[in-house]
RNA sequence: GGCUCCGUCGCCAAGUGGUAAGGCAGAGGUCUGCAAAAUCUCCAUCACCAGUUCGAAUCUGGUCGGAGCCUCCA
């Protein structure tokens, strides 16, 4: 089945085709760096980065561009606010973003170009479209006309004459139409500027992304990322920029991520609802949050909630626990082993373990449903707790299923950058996750437990549940196994 | 007001014409000294109304409820 994905221009699912075929070019709209990032950016970013990890897997050779937006209102705000220059300001952000998107386990994308570094093309891209008389400057200002572009508005499906009785011009701007907007800025008092054919200025915010993305994927390329709310009217003024200048189709496919919020409430700064990244990987683990992320489709809005992410956390510990089974399982499987056939009770299991990797290719192929897919990869799970539950031995057959089911797992675990990690050593460090908080410390669950060892081999269980109880009333579960006792948080 | 979109089990969440995935929580069984984990079984007719259709959660019209965008914004 060929990928299909959801076309915000179109307003339907298309069938995926790429310009030149076994290749993609692909724009997703970075950050203003000005400040840390938010729970909104990582959700953003993840979602492009599944789409983005997803296409190499599917063999594309994929360029992907995500740039930073390091000249801006914002940033001159700021950086006045704190007495430091503009690009000391952007640095010590774009830093900030870099290691946030570390944390998170994303992919770095092919380039990351700062809107400073294209000044030269941003300049060229606004003489071009002067001269073909869709855009003018005014007072040291340069706007595009709107009026020009008879398809402008395609993408967000707005109206024209809607929009104009809303819109109004601030003082200080010379306009020919209220909706035209600003391609260059002249530099007032103060503030980081370049030479221009107009004088001293800086570019607008949206011409930036048409430059870099021309610059670094050519005029036409498959795929422009973003955010919901940057449809209008950053991606259409993109568009109409692109478009003009090139006087060819801009983008092929407009893909666009759906907001968080927190508590069924939009995240603001108002509302002190905010959340950045580093907020919230202090109290949960980055693997965590991506999981969260990718329970929902990328076009839905999620809700950000403790509960929320604590089911996400139970969830994914589900997929921890069965590859640490596996894992020991097969270690101690005997490897000379007969082969034979799989018992007539474990050929569903053995079906749905053999068909994980198609299934989460088919749930991807379809507008990339990690809901879905996640869907499946939970069924091999019990598919895998399954077979090692009922089978009494492991025979050559069965170690050579479940090893291969323990590959694609991890395969298609890795597409969606999930799994990373050993085991046994996530679930340790998951199960002592608010140890601190319980006021005791590992040595001395163990005594405990040593303890309860020696109580329950005098069958002395009064005093083993004793123990028990009072520990879980500390939030320690004891956990009792054929190769003794472990323990965790609850 | 305009434009997008949503309303599916207690909670989260797929499915958009062929008779409701998955996770969490819950009930019961197996396992266990007892538990936990794992496993097995059970647990919804899709906000409401009216249509189209052999057949609708899925299409059309309407009603009610909710969200986002229309200014910077992931």
């Amino acid at each position: 089945m060929p990928l299909r994905v959801y076309n915000t221009q179109s307003g339907k699912k298309e069938e995926f085709q790429p310009l030149v075929p076994g290749k993609v070019g692909m724009y997703v709209c970075g950050v203003t760096v000005y400040d840390y990032c938010h729970i909104g950016h990582a959700r953003a970013n993840i979602v492009f980065d599944i789409v983005y990890r997803y296409l190499q897997y599917s063999n594309y050779d994929v360029t992907y561009v995500r740039n930073y937006t390091d000249v801006d209102d914002k940033i001159i705000a700021r950086a006045n606010e704190r007495g430091i220059s503009s690009q000391e300001l952007a640095e010590e952000f774009i830093q900030a973003f870099d290691e946030d998107m570390a944390a998170l386990g994303l992919r770095k994308p092919t380039h990351e170009p700062k809107a400073t570094a294209y000044m030269e093309q941003i300049i060229a891209l606004v003489e071009q479209l002067i001269d073909k008389d869709m855009a003018y400057e005014s007072a040291g200002d340069v706007y595009y006309s709107v009026d020009k572009f008879p398809s402008y508005l395609k993408l967000s499906k707005r109206n024209m004459e809607e929009m104009l009785a809303g819109a109004r011009i601030a003082p200080g701007e010379l306009k020919r139409n209220p909706m035209d907007f600003a391609l260059w800025k002249s530099a007032k008092p103060g503030e980081p500027s370049w030479e221009s054919p107009w004088g001293a200025g800086r570019p607008g915010w949206h011409i930036e992304c048409s430059a870099m993305s021309s610059a670094l994927l050519g005029t036409s390329f498959d795929i422009h990322g973003g955010g919901r709310d940057l449809i209008f009217p950053h991606h259409e003024n993109e568009i109409a920029q692109s478009e003009a200048a090139s006087g060819k189709p801009f983008v092929k496919y407009w893909l666009h991520n759906g907001f968080v919020n927190v508590d069924q409430e939009k995240m603001s700064k108002s509302l002190g609802n905010f959340f950045t990244i580093r907020d919230i990987l202090k109290s949960y683990d980055p693997e965590v949050v991506r999981f969260f992320n990718l329970t929902a489709h990328y076009r839905s809005p999620i809700d950000f909630s403790d509960q929320n992410l604590e089911e996400a956390r139970i969830g994914l510990s589900r997929f921890y626990e069965a590859l640490a089974q596996l894992d020991k399982a097969l270690a101690k499987a005997d490897t000379n082993a007969e082969s034979g056939a799989v018992a007539a009770a474990l050929a569903e299991p053995v079906e749905r373990l053999v068909q994980l990797e198609e299934r989460f290719r088919s749930a991807m192929d379809d507008d990339f449903n990690t809901a879905l897919a996640i869907a499946n990869m939970f069924d091999a799970v019990r598919a895998i707790n399954r077979i090692l539950a009922e089978a009494s031995h492991l025979n050559g057959q069965l170690q050579a299923i479940l090893a291969k089911g323990r590959d694609d797992l991890l395969k298609v675990g890795d597409v969606l950058g999930l799994f990373g990690s050993n085991p046994a050593a996530w679930l340790a460090r998951s199960a002592q996750e608010g140890l601190s908080e319980s006021g005791l410390s590992a040595a001395d669950i163990d005594a405990l437990i040593v303890e309860r060892r020696q109580a329950r081999a005098n069958r002395d269980f009064a005093r083993a549940d004793q123990i028990r109880d009072e520990l879980a009333a500390k939030g320690v579960l004891l956990l009792d196994g054929p190769e003794g006792t472990n323990w965790k948080m609850k």
